[in-house]
DNA sequence: GCCGTTTTCGGCCCGACTGTTTTCAGTCG
């Protein structure tokens, strides 16, 4: 069992002791627990081990024990007994907006209804507004709810609304009466998934500026409206919160609005141990407690103007918002540990695009004339090999043609150079899809799986180290081959790999694009401390595709990652010696 | 059910909006 599918395991029975009406906190238990297994960032070799993972934080014994039974077994017998005191489908209501454990608990109760097919009846029929505490406007709204439900799953990739999201973001930063824009949440962030925008904003006139949102044109219909809090349905289908302060409170609006859940609750115990109380509007002295005699410290607050101040009133140092996942972020901003990320401005070049030669809708000179306009000062072509057939992968012969038609383009460029290279099928036996003696002819080459994905993981696991092993293999591409809400990454042992690379110098691909972004972020600092290099690559299909590398600075900031952790940060002539280092050892 | 530089008991983030109420419960983030 993976830890998605134990964490999904908790938040069932976190639904169902709610239905069950149960003690509030011990149902957040089981929630804070899900999320514990889930965004867990340490190697816990083995789930089993029940004492480890009780020292997960939010995870003790009772609940360390149940995971036991869940990774040992599969299943679990305390949420079978639970799942068998109510019907199958019932949990699936909880995805209904605005609906919660009461009102589902209400209608099961009352009406006997258990699943949305029987809501939907339910609400059509007229029954659901009779019930005390629903009424017209309920019944409507929970139909509105699955229906929406039904047209957007609800999750985004991060590329497929980050354009929308900017051109909101810019039109609202262009209004006179927005004094402070910023997309807070999980886009600031940079979350590879994202369900939801909250957009913040500093006014003196909430009015004005909430009506000028509401009433954008990306905006397709409005789910709430209030003086300082609003909701919208955006046209792409993502939920959009919006949120108006003061130019005082926004820097406590914007730390609140952008750190998750354990960054908020870790940051405001931080203040309750100076003797303060922070919100999402201000650091408050605390009331005085119901024990009087046992006095806090109290210390005098300082003034906070932006989020480093909020950081450094705490006694830390400013908290980049990749970061703010409650994953070590906080004792490394105690300690000034905190890594100097990766910006965009660092990357010199990058390696893995296409061109019309085998998938790509681009020339080789156009893809070169994309990535000089960017301000790269070097460009790896890495087009299909022959066994991609459906994506016209390149035979030896057109190969040879690509290396030779880069090497005359190279001599018409000033200060700027383009790389031949191949994305080279690995084999399912882990052998490469050209041999030794052609692959030496080129400046680099990227090795990827497309492939019986179906292997085992530890057929995968030894398929990709073979190939890492072959001396002209530069770097490992999309190493778990996952489609973000699509394809599930397929089976292979990631830690292993990693090691595989440390040993032979391969480098490791952060793919970009969107709906990749793979290998993961929560992968990366242990990459890092194996000694492991990074490679951000746009896999581009398309010449403005190049600007998903965009995307994939977001990720290596997640993942901690500095300049010198990320290769094609290196100038030029850095980068021509080592794309050499692995084929000389 | 989890947690502890006050603690092994008694807390557990809390404010905004909506709808159905007439002072508040439910939901959400």
């Amino acid at each position: 069992m993976t830890k998605e599918e134990i964490a999904c395991s908790l938040e069932q029975i976190a639904a169902l002791l709610e239905l069950k009406g149960e003690n509030p906190f011990k149902v957040r238990a089981y929630t804070n627990a899900a999320r514990a297994i889930e965004t867990f960032g340490g190697n816990v070799p083995n789930l089993q081990d029940e004492e480890a993972v009780a020292k997960i934080p939010g995870i003790g014994k009772s609940i360390a024990l149940k995971i036991k039974e869940l990774a040992g077994t599969g299943s679990l017998k305390y949420l079978e007994d639970l799942r068998a005191q109510f019907p199958e489908a019932i949990l699936e209501l909880f995805s209904i907006s605005g609906l919660g454990a009461k009102k589902i608990k209400a209608l099961y109760d009352q009406l006997n209804v258990s699943s949305i097919e029987q809501l939907r009846q339910a609400c059509e029929a007229g029954r659901v507004a009779e019930l005390p505490g629903f009424g017209e406007t309920t019944q409507a709204k929970i139909c509105k709810a699955i229906e929406e439900r039904t047209r957007h799953a609800g999750y985004f990739q991060f590329g497929q609304i980050a354009h929308e999201a900017e051109t909101l973001r810019n039109d609202l930063a262009g209004h006179p009466d927005a004094l402070q824009v910023d997309i807070a949440g999980s886009y600031r962030r940079r979350k590879e998934i994202v369900r939801d925008l909250d957009l913040l904003v500093a006014t003196k006139k909430p009015e004005a500026i909430t009506k000028f949102f509401v009433s954008h044109p990306l905006v397709e219909s409005i789910i709430a409206q209030g003086p300082t809090k609003s909701s919208v349905r955006l046209r792409s289908g993502v939920q959009c919160d919006w949120r108006v302060v003061s130019t005082a409170e926004y820097p406590f609006a914007l730390a609140y609005f952008t750190g998750n859940k354990e960054h908020n609750i870790e940051l405001r115990s931080r203040a309750l141990k100076q003797g303060w109380t922070l919100n999402e509007y201000r650091l408050a002295p605390l009331p005085p407690g119901p024990k009087p005699e046992k006095k806090r410290p109290m210390k005098r607050i300082p003034k906070v103007r932006d989020e480093a101040e909020l950081y450094r009133a705490v006694d830390l140092d400013f908290i980049p918002p990749e970061l703010r996942e409650n994953w070590g972020e906080f004792e490394a901003a105690e300690k000034h540990t905190l890594p100097k990320l990766i910006e965009k401005e660092n990357l010199r070049g990058t390696f893995h695009c296409h061109t019309t030669a085998s998938d790509g809708h681009n020339s080789l000179e156009e893809m070169a004339e994309a990535a000089q306009a960017l301000g790269l000062e070097y460009l790896g072509i890495a087009d299909h090999s022959r066994s991609q057939i459906q994506a016209h992968g390149l035979d030896e012969k057109k190969l040879l043609a690509q290396v030779t038609a880069i090497r005359k383009l190279n001599q018409k460029f000033d200060g700027f150079r383009l790389f031949a290279g191949i994305e080279c099928d690995i084999l399912r036996d882990g052998s490469l899809d050209f041999p030794d003696e052609l692959l030496s002819q080129l400046d680099f080459v990227v090795a990827s799986v497309h492939s019986a994905l179906g292997l085992s993981e530890a057929d995968m696991t030894r398929r990709v180290i073979r190939a890492m092993e072959n001396r002209f293999v530069t770097m490992l591409a999309h190493p778990t081959g996952r489609l973000l809400l699509k394809r599930e990454p397929y089976k292979i042992d990631v830690s292993k790999i990693l090691d595989a690379a440390a040993g032979t110098g391969t480098w490791i691909e952060l793919n970009a694009a969107p709906k990749r972004l793979d290998l993961d972020w929560r992968w990366w600092p242990m990459a890092k401390q194996k000694s492991v290099k990074c490679v951000i690559n746009p896999d581009a299909h398309r010449a403005e595709r190049l600007q998903d590398l965009w995307f994939g600075i977001g990720i290596a900031r997640k993942g901690w990652l500095t300049n010198a952790d990320v290769m094609n940060c290196l100038p030029v002539e850095k980068i021509e010696r080592a794309l050499a280092a692995k084929r000389l050892s």
